[in-house]
RNA sequence: UGUCUCAUGGUGUAAUGGUAGCACAACAGGUUUUGGUUCUGUUUGUUCAAGUUCGAAUCUUGAUGAGACAA
């Protein structure tokens, strides 16, 4: 079996290599460069030191090794759709979108078909029920990153194997580090991949300038405050708002209109809603319940969180709505609802958060 | 202009002659492959000038500023 591995360099893609290798297989490694350089040749990306180290991974196992430039199709799919959903007052979910459209879109169309299967170092799981492949939660629930891969389709999830799924992160560095892995300790990598170290808001302002606005107190329509565009501000954010007598949290945008609305207290109620409605939901492996009118029991997660929240999904037209059990903090349109079954052990798909009216 | 009240970090507030504290913000870390949440830590202040006192944010006088009542 032709394993493709994607490697980036870090603990976890580097232990891939090292199971696949004990399990018998030859993989090719691919390095992904998806470095943000734009027309004006700006560049932030880090890439010479994850190269480098991937490159002594390959060494090490043996491997074929190859560094794959997606740079285009990655500002393409991923950078202007942030930018752009930012623009729209949305709060955007660029790492998914990466691995659709990027490592598991891009990739497999250019270097990916040649291959049976392609691993990567997510924290994730398949499972093959009545022949079909399902995508499962990992054992560690720290860790888990299914809800970054819910968007991938079935095609997709037929061909990944997630060598490192089924171990805990502190086994991962265990192995790293008996296997003396330059990246045993090298620190998780963190926030939106294509930063790099550049700061998120310097990164909006680059793209999108500054627009002053009116922050206004929901319950009162008192401003209390003003701000440099709502595109600094996302739904449930309680930092860099620079009020005082907080704290204040952000309960809603009016981008039209340029006006940030907050809500004062350290559990005001307008921070949670128990409604969540998703548009353009998609099913990774099949639609399971096709046309429905009851409610269905499932979990899902609205954000990279290490709790599954309980509750129940229905479908209205277009619109899959899900009534949360418990009520939930910072509901941001444009992210994405990932629905699980009850036990949530399997993913079943996601939808985009819509607002509610 | 007559009378009164008030003046403490960036903001809002404590400390009734005895170590200027708290909250929010800001900043820095931890957690986290989405700017979120959350946790830990740090910085910054007595409007100014003179006086009383062993000792003043606190008492006295003046200045400046803000507010309220007042014709």
């Amino acid at each position: 079996m032709e394993i493709a591995a994607l490697v980036s360099g870090g603990v976890d893609s580097s232990v891939v290599v090292y199971k696949l290798k004990e399990a018998g297989y030859d993989p090719t490694i691919f390095y992904i460069k998806i470095g943000m350089e734009d027309k004006e040749g700006y560049t932030s990306c880090p890439s010479e030191e994850d190269i480098e180290l991937t490159s002594y991974i390959a060494r090490k196992y043996g491997c074929r090794f190859e560094v794959v430039s997606l740079h285009d199709e990655y500002w393409d799919k991923v950078v202007s759709y942030t930018i752009e959903s930012v623009k729209r007052g949305l709060t955007p979910n660029p790492d998914m979108m990466c691995n659709k459209y990027i490592k598991f879109g891009c990739f497999e169309e250019r270097w990916g078909k040649n291959f049976d299967k392609i691993a990567t170092g997510h924290y994730a799981t398949t499972e093959e029920i009545d022949g079909k492949t399902w995508l499962s939660t990992a054992k560690d629930p720290l860790k888990d990153q299914t809800d970054f891969l819910a968007q991938i389709t079935n095609l997709q999830i037929q061909k990944l194997i997630f060598p490192i799924g089924h171990l805990m992160k502190s086994e991962v560095r265990a192995l790293a580090a008996a296997e003396r892995l330059p990246s045993a300790r090298r620190k998780d990598s963190q926030g939106i991949c294509f930063l790099g170290k550049i700061n998120y808001n310097d990164f909006i302002e680059r793209y999108l300038g500054k627009r002053p606005g009116d922050i206004v107190e929901l319950e009162t329509g008192n401003v209390v405050g003003k701000h440099n565009g709502y595109w600094f501000h996302t739904i449930g954010q309680r930092k860099g708002l620079g009020l005082s007598g907080g704290p204040w949290f952000v309960v809603r945008k009016d981008a039209r209109r340029n006006i940030i609305y907050v809500s004062n207290g350290y559990d005001p109620e307008t921070q949670y809603g128990r409604t969540i409605n998703l548009k353009g939901f998609d099913f990774i492996t099949e639609d399971i319940w096709g046309e429905f009118a009851d409610a269905k029991e499932i979990t899902f997660k609205i954000r990279h969180t290490p709790e599954f929240t309980p509750g129940l999904i229905r479908r209205i037209g277009d619109i899959y709505r899900i009534e949360s059990v418990d009520k939930i903090q910072g509901i941001a349109p444009g992210q994405y609802g990932v629905v699980y079954d009850k036990e949530h052990h399997l993913c079943l798909g996601s939808g985009m958060i819509i607002d509610e009216s």
